[in-house]
DNA sequence: CTAATAGTGTCTCTGAGACACTATCTA
DNA sequence: TAGATAGTGTCTCAGAGACACTATTAG
């Protein structure tokens, strides 16, 4: 029998959206290498469990959200990319809504953050690399399917709907445009209520009509 | 340290165009389990190569063609795909153009055959639920990439080309417009030759402007 | 009534798609 | 000259993008 000596881990990129800006969630490493330094949350893949449920389990532990977003992204594999082992990591990218997402990883000390893509921290490994194929992977994704759903509260007003694709796109849009496109995609319906507590005309609060993700032409 | 008995390969899924049909390399299995049926190749990552080397590795043992186009499409890694030991695969996909690919995979014996796709034999593991990965990662770029090129001849005529993309596509195209689609994307240029052999007007060569990925809307 | 954001319609221009005939080569 | 494929232009319609004002709420 062959002898190979690989371990294999998943990396999970964990997005959501906080005060306009894209944050990725970091750890703060208490060993070495890389000790003191942030990097993605990631573990060992368990005997009889595949990398999807890896991936799961490592999230919950982390932002203790359930009905996530999950996507397996790329495998990494330098062979020097982890100092002490050989070891391939299996990268996933998580969208999670602000809403949820404040439950565990908040309470946690400094060592569980968000930070904002904008100004990342030096970190271990090639997480740089993953994150930033993620970030790719999550634009590409925006512009062609209904993935913003998982980003967005489950009532949201257009405004935020629209911010969203210009947060993440980098791009500012038309108002009456974007609203005509959405309008014409049919992905999302009027709920009957409104804003409350906005100290200017309330808007309207609407839902995605489908959880499932669709590929559709958006921008 | 971590427990963990995993073994990591690479699949390659690589296509080609033969006689209108896209088809799939495969291989007969002399050992069990699957014996006598057919798989893709695949085979161990060597303890100091990343898995791209490794794909390519594993493509030249079975095609004996340099400069092909391969990219990582996804890591599957169900417990249970391979009966006898924990395995989870990264599978690639390869494209190969015909005038390439002739060279060694045809000197083997049944061993190593093209298969079309429309008429796939049983296979071993999960390598159906891998081909149909591929081929859908296969449509879905080949509607807004230059990737055509790989799997054509270095010159070919627009008719060739266009049926690059029916074939894939599962779709006819106007003649008219789709030259006219392509003359406007600045991808491919007129050579000075013609074919020749051929028993009615001969066609002008074109040639690809670029070797490198491009995104492109082209249908 | 002021400040702040929500919400709405029209025009222009580009590009996709429908459509049919002539040109060039071999045998 | 028959058979086979190459090669070419126009019109219509849909959708993208540019653009500015009125509506509604809280304080």
């Amino acid at each position: 029998m062959i002898k190979q000596k690989i371990l294999v881990t998943v990396d999970n990129v964990i997005f959501t959206l906080i005060q306009d800006q894209l944050h990725v969630l970091l750890i703060k490493r208490d060993i070495d290498p890389f000790k003191n330094q942030r990097s993605i949350p990631w573990w060992f893949v368990l005997d009889n469990e595949d990398c999807d449920t890896a991936a799961y389990r490592e999230l919950e532990e982390k932002t203790n959200v359930k009905n996530v977003y999950l996507e397996q992204l790329y495998t990494f594999s330098d062979p020097r990319r982890d100092p002490r082992w050989r070891v391939i990591t299996v990268a996933y990218m998580a969208l999670v809504a602000r809403e949820n997402i404040f439950i565990k990883a908040w309470s946690y000390t400094s060592e569980v953050k968000f930070f904002p893509i904008a100004s990342l921290p030096k970190m271990g490994f090639d997480h740089k690399k993953v994150i930033e194929y993620a970030i790719q992977r999550l634009k590409w994704k925006m512009e062609y399917t209904n993935l913003s759903q998982f980003i967005l509260p489950a009532k949201f007003t257009l405004s935020e709907l629209q911010k969203v694709y210009e947060i993440i796109l980098n791009k500012k849009f038309d108002v009456r445009n974007f609203r005509k496109k959405i309008d014409s995609l049919h992905i999302i319906k009027e709920t009957w209520e409104k804003e409350i507590w906005v100290q200017y005309r309330p808007a309207k609060l609407y839902k995605f009509v489908d959880k499932k993700v669709k590929i559709i032409e958006i921008i």
